[in-house]
DNA sequence: TTTCTGTTATAGTTTTTATCTATATAGAAG
DNA sequence: CTTCTATATAGATAAAAACTATAACAGAAA
């Protein structure tokens, strides 16, 4: 079988049209290259040179492999350039998973910084309801997803990343905005609306609903946050929003109040997950701690970072 | 260094995602595949898998660096296709030198008879004077010539083809032809129209003049056989001409006698040379002796193929 | 929990092969 | 005819690729 070397070799005979000065050049001795060449030319069937003692040249069949020859090692080459280039680990393209109530409302705030801290770093970003995100890395799918807490799986590594309230939403003639804060009381019996429960939010809803006294509607769900706040500003009646959609798409003046809740627990954790055995783990933890800090700095008032809890 | 089958090796255990089952197709020992993979990704800077024990997946890194490694190995594959083509000696691009007063209006009928028996042989033709044949056949700029003997070098394989008549040709109106035929004595004093001295039938022309006492006219040489033809038609003398031109030019009726000289070596021969240590010598000899076969078949009235006197 | 099973990694050995030095051989030049 | 130079061959050595055996480890099953 012929080797890399072996065409090497071929090459710069071939330059050189001497098997000694082309021994010279690969600093290597001259019977090797001799038993080389002709352990080449015999896996290939083919004469590849004339040897004659004033100077060794291509035969008609040598001459027209040359350039096939060239190809191959000009091919190898690019693979180590490019190995080179990816020997960085933040230098390749990563798999991202977000879910759909997330991602469009925190990416646009973090991928600048990705880019300004990582470069050369490209992240290949796909939107997946939680529960396929967790299976998705655990296949291997993604190399690493955003997932609310609490996770399914055991098998994955957990970053914690930050709080994020959820926020009562209601429209404006509702009159329930008492200085933009509620009690927990006042929930109870309240109709809300949510989510389809295909959506991880639905149950994270649901749990308050049960907590609070609060009555869950589903008789009309909304198939994403955007025809959730459409239901809310026709007045179908209020719902509970994540702070990050909220600071994203609801700007005053509105026909909406955001309202927030006193005591309670409304809130929804998110975390980055990948597999342990991952070989870039310490990249994803520079890329959790990354998101901490942006959210520490520039949305310190909608979420709340948490920077102890390692995975 | 990165070996092609550590680059193999790479694509397989990416293919089935798994060290044992690639070893198995392989046909390798697991260790083996082990080794010799972690190998791989030392060289490369690299860590391409990721392994647990349910599967062993790429990297991001490797992810990205595969498409570049199935480039490598199809390049190599297309190489060796290639290189099993040409191992059929007969499948590749000879380069054959021929003389301008031969060539053209030989090779016309030879070259269909050599795609008929070496159907993927190709010939790369150039026209040259003979004296620049040779030194490029020994040089290595033609694999092999066509040249009228005698031969300077003396390094190189001759394979003698065909003796090829000088046929004197004069206009119509000078009345020379008697029955075709002129007895040698008939040539003493007579004014002789020949080629300029950089082509070899000059010489030829010149040592038959001598021969025969007929006067080779310097005053005006032609360029060309076809000049040298239109000198003759517009009465400027009479010349001679070779065979194999006379066949393919002169057609009657014309305004030109073709006359035959009887008794005098007044001819040219031809011979196929190429260097001793061709590794292909065995396919030259086969073209030499297709084209005194053909010679011997269409030509026999024009031409004499020689079969004994071998390089 | 413990055991069993399947996968990868490591250790040690053997085989293969690439390489070296020394020398033979053969054209070309003097 | 000798000398020079280039390639080929022989034999020895070093490198590496392969094997067997076994360890380590995770996940599944008992």
């Amino acid at each position: 079988m012929a080797t890399l070397k072996q065409i090497q070799y071929f090459q710069t005979v071939a330059e050189t049209q001497s098997i000694r000065r082309a021994a010279d050049r690969l600093a290597i001795a001259q019977p090797t290259l001799s038993t080389q060449l002709a352990a080449l030319e015999k896996s290939l069937g083919i004469t590849l040179f004339e040897r004659t003692r004033r100077l060794t040249q291509l035969t008609p069949a040598g001459r027209q492999l040359l350039p096939a020859v060239k190809q191959v090692i000009a091919q190898w080459h690019e693979m180590r350039e490019l190995a080179h280039t990816l020997s960085d680990t933040a230098a390749s393209t990563h798999r991202l998973g977000v879910p759909p109530t997330l991602g469009p409302y925190l990416l646009p705030n973090i991928v600048p910084s990705i880019h300004q801290q990582f470069d050369r770093l490209k992240l290949y970003v796909r939107e997946e309801p939680p529960s396929q995100l967790e299976t998705g890395v655990v296949e291997g799918r993604y190399d690493l997803a955003l997932v609310p807490l609490p996770l399914r799986s055991d098998n994955l590594t957990v970053d914690v990343l930050f709080r994020e309230p959820l926020m009562l939403v209601a429209a404006r003639e509702a009159g329930l905005a008492q200085n933009g804060v509620l009690r927990e009381q006042e929930l109870a019996g309240m109709s809300i609306l949510g989510l389809d429960e295909r959506h991880q939010l639905h149950r994270e809803v649901q749990q308050i609903c049960e907590r609070t006294g609060a009555v869950l509607n589903r008789d009309y769900e909304g198939t994403s946050l955007d025809t959730l706040r459409q239901m809310v500003v026709m007045g179908m009646g209020v719902a509970f929003l994540p702070a990050l959609y909220i600071r994203s798409e609801i700007h005053r003046p509105e026909e909406l109040d955001v309202i927030r809740i006193d005591g309670a627990r409304l809130y929804r954790e998110h975390a980055l997950v990948y597999r342990p055995g991952s070989p870039v783990r310490r990249l994803y933890q520079d890329l959790a701690n990354l998101v901490r800090e942006r959210m520490a700095n520039a949305f310190a008032d909608v979420v709340t970072p948490i920077f102890d809890r390692g995975g």
